[in-house]
DNA sequence: TACAGTCGGGG
DNA sequence: GTGTACGACTGTA
């Protein structure tokens, strides 16, 4: 028997029997490795059902009788059924017994192998091998290790010199480790030989493109682009679906074998937390890196359930899909019990600190032990949504704590970030998780009591702060914002954050002690304040803000480039009553910048909108600019889906908004309005301070 | 004026 | 192969 030791890279089912490994071996050969894996499932139902069931399956099964634990109805008689082969038994099974209750039945390949022999992703393992069969397999890692040692990747980049979409590319970049440079694409079959003999060349474990899963890959049909040479580039279909409150588009996918392939232009996450992050979310989830990148971090934290659930016993539910639309009147009034919300103080304020709960709702799971099974329960067992989430929020706050010790410019630093970035989104989708109603490990009832107990810990922090003698300004969910004469530097609050963890026991932090900070008027009713809409000074000089125009993403970057400036050239006052000697200068700015724009001295991609579209063309009732822009693509024979981007420019006459990729003529940009747009966004910024001025007060 | 459509959060 | 709900705001007619 041979002995391998080396990073685990892919896992992916064979097309007959067990699972394909690859590994990066120490000796940096890439070696694909076979190996069985028991795939069982549990039936449970009706006894006569279950006994039809097991004439349909004997023979092309083995099975059993056992018991087996669900975690809303305990302990049940099951049939445990293991399959000795990977075909479709399992849905013929399901469309000839549709009413018995299946349990692990949708698992991914990869859960059921790390739950089977305790390795992770990505990290290092001793294999013990008969030719290329494994027969033993051991971790040498742990997801929750801080700092594993990094797999040695080979990574390649292929982005072609235009958008696909709008303008067929002429040649592609190539860059790797060793530097790049550009093959022509057409004609093209020297473009085909010439990038096969690269990738045979290089052999790239990773190929990162742009716009590679709809455009390059299928181009690429006729090479060799997987490194497994049994099988074939897998695609998958674009689709739009509703989620994060909004629609979301993905287009279609190219799934490699052997080699991963991510397309950074359709990998939802990955401006978020890039490579680092995904990988870090691979090893603690155990979803395959191509597949992580394109999904939303929700289906991470499903999958960590899943295991969680597989590790103690607990039987997978199959997948809940209940219908769209019609809430139920209980639904609609549980619907406003979120967090805790309260109103801001109208107006500018000196000397505000602000204090926000780290990880407040995974925080309050774990402490307080919240799961769907735990619930009205008290129950000293650790429930299986905490079980889940505790390693999870011990690694962040670990890589947390290991950043704060580095120093800025340390090149470890925004690996860091990404990873920890990636462990909280993780961590935040949780919460939204035990809501849905299609989770498989959700019941809202367990969302609510989070969010119950978040406005009691709230309440209880208000009081302590009112103890104390603070005067509470604003309260938002999870962060609050208080004030005492005379305290202004972060180490007079020490005591207030003291208090406040004694009493609810749940970490919190000083976000920072604002020189001065704004709660602006609702545009509607200037007599009262928006939540969660402010902008102010840190002591330290930086300014930070919510709400304003700066930070939405269907304003345009022009107008958001000046509102910042704006706040910047207010931040320079020393104090709050020295805010007002700026107010000329900014008025000055603006002017300045209207100049700029009526003599053509902006860059016409500053002024460009992005807006989602949230429907399919026909389905608008009234033309949104966003609808405009996408009959305009549709005029011109590109398909449009919803959840996909539009990008334009206002113009003049019947237009009115013209889409940017199909060109746009300096001379019928809507200098008005942009200016409309721009007035608006400053005057959200100084409106308080002229008011100040003119003794109308605060 | 009413209605339809879009966005936010975190760091 | 997918967190939700809701309120502020803008654009349109």
């Amino acid at each position: 028997m041979d002995e391998v030791t080396g990073w685990l890279f892919d896992v992916y089912s064979h097309p007959e029997r067990g699972v394909v490994l690859w590994v990066i071996a120490d000796s940096g050969e890439r070696l694909r490795l076979r190996m069985e894996l028991p795939v069982t499932i549990y039936l449970a139902g009706d006894f006569k059902l279950l006994r039809a069931a097991w004439i349909f399956l004997t023979g092309k099964a083995e099975l059993a009788r056992t018991k087996r634990r669900d975690l809303f109805l305990g302990e049940r008689d099951v049939m445990q059924v293991t399959l000795t082969e990977n075909n479709d038994l399992i849905h013929g099974l399901q469309s000839q017994f549709p009413s018995l209750d299946y349990y692990d039945a949708d698992v991914p390949i990869t859960l059921r192998f790390i739950a089977h022999t305790g390795v992770c992703l990505l990290g290092r393992c001793r294999f013990m091998l008969e030719r290329e069969q494994v027969q033993f397999i051991q971790a040498l890692d742990s997801p929750w290790q801080l700092s594993p040692e990094q797999i040695p990747l080979r990574a390649m980049e292929l982005s072609p010199n235009s958008d696909p979409a709008f303008r067929t590319p002429t040649r592609l970049k190539v860059k790797t480790g060793r530097g790049e440079y550009f093959i022509n694409m057409e004609p093209e079959r020297p473009f085909l030989i010439s990038l096969q003999a690269d990738l045979r060349h290089f052999d790239p474990d990773l190929i990162l493109t742009d716009h590679g899963d709809g455009w390059l890959m299928p181009k690429l049909a006729d090479i060799e682009i997987n490194r497994d040479p049994d099988r074939a580039t897998q695609t998958r279909k674009a689709n739009s679906y509703f989620a994060y409150g909004q629609t979301i588009h993905r287009g279609a996918q190219s799934h490699l074998f052997g080699r991963w392939h991510i397309d950074r232009k359709n990998a939802m996450m990955f401006n978020e937390y890039g490579l680092e992050g995904v990988m870090e979310q691979s090893r603690v989830t155990g979803i395959g890196v191509q597949e992580m990148a394109r999904k939303s971090p929700g289906a991470g934290i499903t999958a960590m359930q899943m295991l969680t659930a597989m590790k103690t016993g607990v039987m997978i539910p199959l997948h809940k899909q209940q219908a769209e639309g019609s809430k139920t009147l209980a639904g609609l009034i549980r619907a406003d019990k979120g967090g805790l919300i309260y109103q801001p103080t109208l107006g500018v304020h000196r000397d505000v600190a602000q204090i926000d709960f780290a990880s407040m709702y995974p925080s309050i799971m774990v402490y307080h032990n919240v799961s769907p099974e735990t619930l009205g329960k008290n129950d000293p067992k650790q429930g299986l949504i905490p079980q889940t989430l505790s390693p999870l929020l011990k690694k962040r706050l670990k890589l947390k704590e290991l950043l704060s010790d580095l120093d800025e410019r340390d090149c470890q630093v925004k690996v860091l970030k990404q990873r920890a970035a990636a462990l909280k989104w993780l961590l935040v989708v949780c919460f939204g998780y035990l809501g849905y109603k299609n989770a498989r490990f959700g019941k809202i009832e367990s969302h609510e009591a989070v969010t119950a107990i978040s406005r009691e810990l709230m309440l209880q922090a208000k009081e302590a702060a009112e103890e104390l003698g603070f005067e509470v300004l604003h309260m938002y969910v999870d962060s609050l914002f208080v004030q005492k004469e005379g305290l202004k530097e972060k180490q007079d609050f020490e005591p207030l954050l003291h208090a406040i963890t004694e009493q609810t026991k749940i970490p919190i932090m000083m976000e920072g002690v604002y020189r001065w900070i704004c709660f602006p008027p609702c545009k509607r009713d200037a007599r009262i304040s928006v939540p969660n809409r402010y902008f102010g000074v840190l002591n330290n000089g930086e300014v930070k803000y919510r709400g304003i125009e700066a930070r939405r993403r269907d304003v345009p970057f022009w107008v958001k480039k000046i509102q910042l400036e704006v706040l910047n050239c207010l931040a320079k006052a020393k104090s709050l009553d020295e805010v007002v000697d700026y107010l000329p200068e900014v008025t000055e700015m603006v002017s300045q910048a209207k100049r700029d724009l009526r003599n053509g001295h902006v860059p016409l991609k500053e002024l460009v909108v992005a807006q989602s579209l949230s429907r399919t063309v026909e389905g608008y009732t009234s033309p949104s600019p966003a609808a405009r822009a996408a009959m305009q693509l549709q005029a011109t024979g590109r398909e449009v889906a919803p959840g996909q981007f539009m990008r334009f420019v206002f113009v003049r006459g019947q237009e009115r908004v013209r889409v940017w990729e199909l060109g746009v003529d300096e001379k019928i940009i809507d200098v008005k309005r942009y200016c409309a747009i721009l007035d608006r966004a400053v005057s959200g910024l100084v409106n308080v301070f002229e008011k100040t001025e003119a003794g109308l007060g605060i």
